[in-house]
Parts: structure tokens; sequence; C-alpha cells
DNA sequence: CGTCGAGATGCTATCATCTCGACGGTGCTATAGT
């Protein structure tokens, strides 16, 4: 390696002569030069767009190992395999998870120290073992990249409760520069990830969103017969393969064999399948052989398939963060694919099911005086309260929140030293999570406006990501037909505020505007989540106020 | 919040309607027992 060569250079050599990359998008560039300035990023790129390469290549060019901190076992299997099979030394990776014995662990570390591997998979779960922890933190890694960096704001809360303490594991690590991943990242989704994650002055390379190679589609159906015979006509017009969402199990088992019956040989996949079958289903689906497969949303991350011609939705998903993530599985290709939303507004109450409710204040108020007499394990905190490992999850994500509780050495819970008296912290708790309810809500309204609207779909999806498309999309049912008025026929709109600009409403408080689409504005306020506001009606009342930096 | 199925009800029908309760997504991990 020449000594002198500019970053760029370096990066392109390395991308073309270890990976057999021939070229590097701007983008990736943009990035992969932050992480060798040893300066923290957040890229947010479609799977497909080479997510993995901007922190693979630059890991080639550091003095000390790369950890890649990854939601999935199955995906760090993918990953793994595929740097293994170039069969490069310096591109081998390992793994710590619960798949390998204390033995294959041991060998995994030493496989690193001594330079028979550069890249170290885990899961967060396995940081906040603080044995784990120490022994990663003694290889001195030069790179942390977090990938599917949006769990950590959609699972942090209470499903997958490590995700919240990441930056604080990252951090007891050494803190090396750390680059986070996704696919989808919504404005506020983005500020989650940089302030959990704790990045400093992180460079975010944001790709577009629109796909024009994709029609969006959606259909109101008054009654189950109608969405079940909307999507025979999809697949008796469309190719292979394709996905259909479903929102439950069972469902995705009983349209599997309905569609097989009637003449559609479908498949079906779910999380509460046996990993063997679904690891095998998946395979078979990547390998062609399954024509039409029905899964909940937890077949998903990992797909990287050229080819699909179409997703479908038998049901509302619950906010346009999971739906952008699910139809950009199609036509990656670039080839035309279609999005079709078949929705009921009786959807939506299976959604509010799951977002559940606001907690009790006094288990919030009997958590928060336990840990102030000492530090408790969450094992002896379930115990002492009766409360369930998922519920204690979320009362203490909370109650750390509003400062009355935190992670402590060992992984022991206890209250910091101000922290508020059990009362206060209750209330102070039970407003963050009305404030947390009312936004996941308003994520569905997003949703429900989405599949509602008259106008131009591919405008409306990407004003909620805080981008703007200037003209309309030309790829949407409403665009095509001629709902929407082409390009240059209408004046452009009036903008009172610019994009990403902060606002204040007099009883929603602070906001920041999204985008515009035709006369409506979208707004996220910080207390009640999305809005959309008519923006004569703002004008003339004068709604919303600038607020300055 | 809505759907679905079981069982009760009404009243004397081998059925229609009602009420009630259960169920509903995403995955890591450690550990017990074969």
């Amino acid at each position: 390696m020449k000594p002198f060569a500019l970053p760029a250079t370096r990066l392109r050599r390395a991308a073309r002569h270890r990976f057999g990359w021939p070229t590097l998008r701007p983008e990736q560039l943009t990035a992969m030069r932050a992480l060798l300035r040893r300066r923290d990023a957040l890229v947010v790129l479609p799977t497909g767009a080479g997510k993995s390469a901007v922190y693979q290549v630059p890991a080639t060019l550091l003095p000390a190992p790369t950890v890649v901190i990854s939601p999935l076992l199955a995906l760090q299997q993918d990953q793994i395999t595929a740097l293994n099979d170039r069969g490069r030394p310096e591109l081998r990776a390992v793994r710590i998870s619960s798949a390998e014995n204390a033995g294959q662990r041991a060998a995994a570390l030493d496989d690193i120290r001594h330079g028979r591997a550069r890249f170290l998979f885990t899961t967060p779960e396995q940081l906040a073992n603080p044995d784990r922890l120490a022994e990663v933190r003694a290889l001195r890694p030069a790179l942390v990249a977090v990938d599917e960096a949006h769990c950590i704001s959609a699972w942090g809360h209470d499903f997958r409760p490590d995700y919240l303490a990441l930056g604080q594991l990252i951090n007891q690590l050494g803190r090396p520069p750390v680059v986070a991943l996704t696919a989808t990242a919504s404005p506020p989704v983005r500020d989650d990830i940089v302030a959990r994650l704790g990045l400093r002055r992180p460079r975010i390379v944001v790709s577009g969103l629109d796909r024009s190679n994709l029609f969006l589609e959606v259909a109101n159906c008054a009654t189950e017969e109608v969405r079940w015979r909307r999507l025979v006509a999809l697949l008796e017009a469309e190719a292979r393969p394709g996905i259909v969402y479903v929102p439950t199990r069972r469902a995705a088992e009983e349209l599997a064999t309905r569609l097989t019956e009637a003449g559609f040989p479908a498949e079906h996949y779910h999380g509460g399948m046996p990993a063997g079958a679904r690891e095998e289903r998946h395979q078979r689906f990547l390998d062609d052989q399954v024509p039409v497969m029905v899964a909940t949303s937890a077949f998903g991350m990992g797909i990287d398939k050229p080819n699909i011609r179409w997703v479908a939705h038998m049901a509302l998903p619950d906010a346009p963060d999971s739906y952008l993530q699910e139809i950009g599985r199609a036509g990656r290709d670039g080839d035309p694919a279609r999005a079709l939303l078949l929705w009921r507004a009786e959807d939506v109450g299976l959604r509010r099911y799951f977002t559940g409710g606001a907690p009790d204040p006094d288990q919030l108020r009997d958590l928060a005086a336990l840990l102030r007499d000492g530090p408790l394990s969450r094992k002896a905190l379930r115990e002492r309260t009766g409360l369930g490992t998922r519920k204690l999850g979320q009362l203490l994500a909370l109650l750390e929140r509003v400062g009355a509780a935190t992670t402590l050495a060992d992984n022991q819970l206890g209250s910091p030293r101000y922290a508020p008296a059990p009362t206060d912290a209750a209330s102070a708790a039970l407003a963050e999570a009305e404030r947390q309810l009312a936004v996941q809500r308003s994520r569905t309204d997003m949703m429900r406006a989405f599949a509602e609207t008259m106008g131009c779909r591919g405008q409306v999806l990407l004003a909620y990501f805080g981008e703007r498309l200037p003209n309309p999309c030309q790829h949407c049912d409403n665009c095509h037909a001629g709902n929407v008025e082409p390009p240059g026929a209408a004046p452009a709109a009036d903008e009172p505020f610019p994009v990403r600009s902060a606002v204040r409403h007099p009883e929603w408080g602070p906001g920041l505007v999204l985008g515009y689409e035709a006369d409506r504005m979208t707004v996220l306020f910080e207390e009640v989540g999305y809005k959309t506001l008519s923006v004569p009606v703002v004008s003339e009342h004068g709604l919303l106020v600038p607020v300055p930096d």
C-alpha cells in the first residue's frame, strides 16, 4: 500500500482489490472517508445499495479489528459466510453469540487477537454480559458498526431492552468510531439513533428514498371478500416471486393454504415457526423455490433478492417506517414492481392493541422506590415486583428516561444520586409513556393518511421521511388516474416554512416541518406526534410560528 | 379495537341472534432435560 495515497484512492483500491467492487458510490465513499478520519457516521441507504461495504472496506484499512453489532443471528450468519467465502484471511469474520459454546467463543477471540480474522459479529445482548464486554474491549477494536440501527428505536423500549443500552456498552468498549447503518429512518428515528448511541457530530448520509420503478397502489376494501379478490387479481396479473404481508401468524398459515388451494402455490413464514424451518423456507425463497411467500413482519431483514416483482399488504401496517421497508424489497433489479396495499379501517384496531396502553402509575412508583433501596439485577427486580420480563423492561426504560433509573456496574439497576421521589418519577414516566404512545399512534394515523390520500402517494410517503419530492411521483395510482396535477400545470404551492425548520403550535407545542404535499403540510410535534395541516388555514390563522435555532 | 368461535338464549326453529372470553408481532439468551 502506498502510504501517501488519498483516502478516497485507498478506499477505491481496497474495494477493487479485496472485494472486487470496481466502483464506489458517492454516498458510500462519503461515509467511508468519515470513518477513516475517525469520525462517527449514520448511513441510511436502501438494502442492496452496498450498506455493508461502508464498514467493510474501511475495516481493511484500519490497524485493529471491527466489531459488527447485528440484531439477528441468521443475518449475521449470511454476512459471515459472504465474507469468509472470499477466502481472504484479512476479510475473515467470526462470531460470539448463543450459537457458539465457550470453546468456540475463545477460538473466535483468539483468531481476532492473532490477526486470523478481522470482523467480530455479535449482538447487544452479548455485550450486556460484563465478561463478554471485557473480552471484546481487550481486542481494542478500531471501529464499531451497528447494523439495522433502526432496531434501537423500534425494539429498544421494551422488546429487546439491551438495544437501549448499546451506546453505554460501546463507550465501555473504548469508544472507537461508530457507524450506524439502516435502510429506513425517519427524522425522529435518526435523532433517536444518534442520541441513543451517543454519536458525536456524525457524518449523516441519506440516499434518495424515491423508487421510480415501484408502482404504489392502495385499495380500501369494504369486506374481507373484496380484499381476497383484489389479491387474486394481482396474482393473476403478475409474475413471481412476490410477498404477501399479513398481520397475524394464523393469517399467514390460513392464507397460504387458501392461495395454494385456489391454484396459486404459496408458503407461509412467521416468527412462531421452528428455527430450522424458518431458515429453510427463507433460503428456498431466495433460491426461487417459493413463488409466493405469505408472511408476518418477521420475514424481512436479510432478504436481499433482486427479482421480487410485487409486495402486497393484507392489512394497514403500523407505520410508514415499516411500510417503506417492506415494499422496498420489491424491484431491486430496477425492473418494474408493484406495491399494493389492501386495507380496511378495521385494521387499525389490531395496531392499537400492539401499541398497548399507558402503564400503571402504581407499578412505576413501586419500582422507582425499589430502585432507590439499592442496586438489583433484573431477575431480582422481577421477583420483588412480580412483573414479567417484558413489562419490567418497559417500565425501566421509562424510569431511565426520566432520571429515576440507571444501569450500574455488572448490569445491576439502581437510581441515580439525584433521582426524583418515586411519586414524581412515576408521574413523569407516565407523561413520557403517554407522549411515546401519542407519537406511535400518530404514525399509524400517517399510514392511514397515506392510504386515504387522493394526492400523489410518493409525495405523501416521502414527506413523512422529511424528503422533498418537488413534482408528483408519476408512479402511483393517483398520479396515473390523473387525480394529481402533472408537473408544471399547477403553480408552486405556498410553503410558508422551510422543510426541516422548527415551528411552534399554540396547542401542540414545538414541532418540525417535514414536508408539503399539494396544500397540506406535515409536521412532527414532540408531544403529540405527526399531524397534517392545511397550509391556507395555517397561514390565515397564524397557527404556526417559526422557532429560531 | 376487532375477529372468531363456543356456548347460551329464545322459545319450540333443528335455526338465528346474542354474549362472552380468548387472541393478536418483532428475537435474543440461558438452562433443563433427552
